[in-house]
DNA sequence: ATTTATGCAAATCATTTGCACATAG
DNA sequence: CTATGTGCAAATGATTTGCATAAAT
C-alpha cells in the first residue's frame, strides 16, 4: 500500500493547514470552493490516511465532529462551550502530565488525549454569567 | 421540569452500577433481559437526564460510543485498543493536574478530560508484539 | 500494467426526535 | 389534573463503504 500524491491529497493536506483545527466538513467547504469536483468522501478518506501516516493529528472531541491539526508538536486543546472554537493549550511542564501516566490500571499505555473545556475570551465577555 | 422517578430512570441507573463503563446499547441489552419492554430511546434519555444531573457521568471516547460511569469522585479513564475495556485511573497527584490547566489560550476553563489509551493486561499478554 | 485513489450513492453507527399514549406528582 | 416520561419508528449527523472509473507510479 504505497501512499500516492493525488492532487486531492495535497489540497486537503493545505486546508487543515489554512484552517486550523478545521473538520472534515470545514475542510470540504473550504477546498469545494475552487475544486467543485472533489468528493466529501474523498476528504474524509484522505484526512484518515494523514492522521495515520502521522502527516495530521486527528483531534475527537465529545459531542460533535473530530476536528484535524497539522501542528504535530505535542499539545492539547480546548473547545468554547458556546461557540464551538477550538484552540491550542500549549501546557507548562506538561511533561509532568506523561511521567504520571506511566502506569494505570495496569495497562500498558500508548498514550492520552487531554481536551479542556471552558468559555473563549469572546463568549466569556459576552456572557458574563456563563 | 420537575425529575419523576420512574421504573425505567431506576434501571437505567442501576445498570451502569451494575456493569461498570457500560455504553447505552449495553446498558439497554442489560435491562432488555428482564424488562423488554424499555425501549432504547427512553435508555438515552435517561442516560441524558442523569448526567446531566450529575447523577452519572458521562464518558466520551474518541471512536466509538460514549460509556457512562457511576462513580462521581474525579478520575479519568483508559481503553484498550484492541478489546476496548475501560478502566478507572486513579491518578496519584492529579490535583497538579488541574492547577497546570487554570490557563489556557486566554479562555476561562471549567473542566477537561483526559482519555488514556494502550492495552490492557489481558491484551497486551496476549499480543506481545502490540 | 498494476495498484491505489476518486466520485457517487447507499450504508452504517450512535444518538435524537416527533408524536400519541401512559403515568408520577 | 397536568406536566413529565415512555415506546415506537422515523430522522439526524458524522463517517464509512461498495463499486465502476480515473489517475499515479
Amino acid at each position: 500500500m504505497e501512499a500516492r500524491n493525488t492532487i486531492q491529497r495535497s489540497l486537503v493536506y493545505e486546508a487543515v493547514q489554512q484552517l486550523c483545527h478545521p473538520t472534515a466538513e470545514e475542510a470540504w467547504t473550504f477546498i469545494h470552493q475552487k475544486h467543485p469536483s472533489v468528493s466529501k468522501a474523498t476528504v474524509y478518506r484522505n484526512l484518515g490516511v494523514l492522521a495515520q501516516s502521522g502527516a495530521l493529528r486527528k483531534i475527537s472531541l465529545p459531542d460533535g465532529a473530530d476536528h484535524f491539526d497539522s501542528t504535530l508538536s505535542e499539545h492539547y486543546h480546548i473547545r468554547c462551550r458556546l461557540c464551538g472554537l477550538v484552540a491550542d493549550v500549549d501546557m507548562p511542564h506538561q511533561e509532568r502530565m506523561t511521567d504520571l501516566i506511566k502506569d494505570a490500571a495496569g495497562f500498558l499505555v500508548e498514550g492520552h488525549d487531554i481536551i479542556l473545556k471552558g468559555l473563549c475570551p469572546a463568549c466569556a465577555q459576552r456572557c458574563p454569567a456563563g
